[in-house]
DNA sequence: TGTACATCAGTGAACGCGCGTTCACTGATGTAC
DNA sequence: TGTACATCAGTGAACGCGCGTTCACTGATGTAC
């Protein structure tokens, strides 16, 4: 009774059709990746975790890789927005905003590890779907525009510029993979340092790999 | 009929008792592993690849971790042959020998991506088991020496030198994943180049990721 | 304002499937004597 | 050389489980009149 006085304070809409089953269904299958993994993720397991019959989700996603689609194409806004987050406490200047961009990549992975690898290892989301190779392509357009502010070239027509944009991609890529897969603070000591030490070591590392020309 | 004589003349042990069916099961996994991936992998797929009951892995292996753990340690020796190969093939300088291991590293990802997404990203294998930590720190070993050998100090103590084999690992396993992933040849014009010509592209990104101060 | 009806979101029982695990077994091998 | 026996590798039937999918259904909503 208690509860459902409460589901009807909270949402009017906590009812036979729920209202608002797609978003919640998105963030119920989020939980389920998080702490399943995407090895064990079952379109059942969402449905239990959201309170709601093990058909309903097939209503909005038709199946799991329709889910998982959605979900990695979601989870790119959040990958820029903690890129962007980054880059606004940071200086201004080109090189700065590029180690910014990379922190913000190692941030959104080590804060989001099975999303990461959904979006960037996993053979389950609809690669060729418009909502997420737009979206993935919007991560990749700001990395290319990080790098031609520092070199000042365009890298679709420069190939030294797009040598450099692979290196930063590869580093960030490379230091946030390690990062989850626990590699990096074992054996390198970098958990005997602070999160701002860390931080450091890791915009040094982002940062040579760029070409040291100047713009 | 011919079946059974072909048994008799390839291998004696072609019999109830198979004589070598790790070593067959083991392979059958590998195959397995590639087709179907890490997510789609079982024991009776395996079983059945190898031509033997669903029940039998489980007298060598215990069961899918077992199988999986073997599998990626005996990944990690073919790991470190594969940058070896690599080594013997390029000039003997510490900088050079050092780009050829990175070579090795992501000649083995693309040839194996499967099995190599097993040793880095997956949580199935035990990690924690012998075989398996010891042919992970073996390779973890070979990049310490060759940054040793370039910066000519200890990374142990170095922590310099330690930035450094952070980088170079994270800047060889970005790009081997990015591969993989088959983000790299799509975007940045990679695919447009010789195999020697992608070589030269990321054997320039791994050197430049090490500090540029001189032995 | 009220009634009828189409639409659609969500239900829950049922299905077949492949999986890992168990277990009594069978057949080959090696060793003791 | 031959016999008896312990050991062990591999079999195959059986089990329970969670999965995705299907489908007739129910209940709420919106719209036409």
């Amino acid at each position: 009774m208690i509860e459902l006085s409460t589901k009807r304070k909270t949402s009017r809409n906590a009812r036979y059709h729920h209202g608002d089953l797609k978003r919640t269904l998105l963030s119920a299958a989020e939980t389920e990746l998080a702490e399943k993994g995407v090895e064990a993720f079952s379109l059942r397991g969402v449905a239990k975790r959201a309170g709601v019959s093990h058909a309903a989700p097939a209503h909005h996603f038709g199946d799991a890789c329709g889910l998982l689609t959605e979900l990695a194409a979601n989870g790119y806004e959040r990958f820029i927005e903690a890129q962007v987050c980054r880059q606004k406490s940071a200086p201004g200047d080109a090189r700065s905003q590029l180690a910014a961009s990379g922190l913000g990549y190692i941030d959104f992975a080590t804060a989001n590890p099975a999303l990461f690898r959904l979006m960037f290892a996993s053979e389950r989301p609809d690669k060729s779907a418009d909502v997420l190779s737009r979206a993935a392509n919007l991560a990749f357009d700001r990395l290319v525009s990080d790098i031609q502010n520092i070199k000042g070239t365009d890298p679709y027509t420069d190939q030294s510029a797009m040598t450099d944009v692979m290196s930063a991609w590869a580093i960030a890529h490379g230091l946030a993979d390690l990062m989850i897969a626990g590699r990096l603070d074992r054996a390198t000591f970098l958990r005997d340092r602070t999160p701002a030490e860390q931080d450091a070591v890791f915009a040094d590392i982002i940062v040579r790999a760029i070409g040291s020309q100047p713009q």
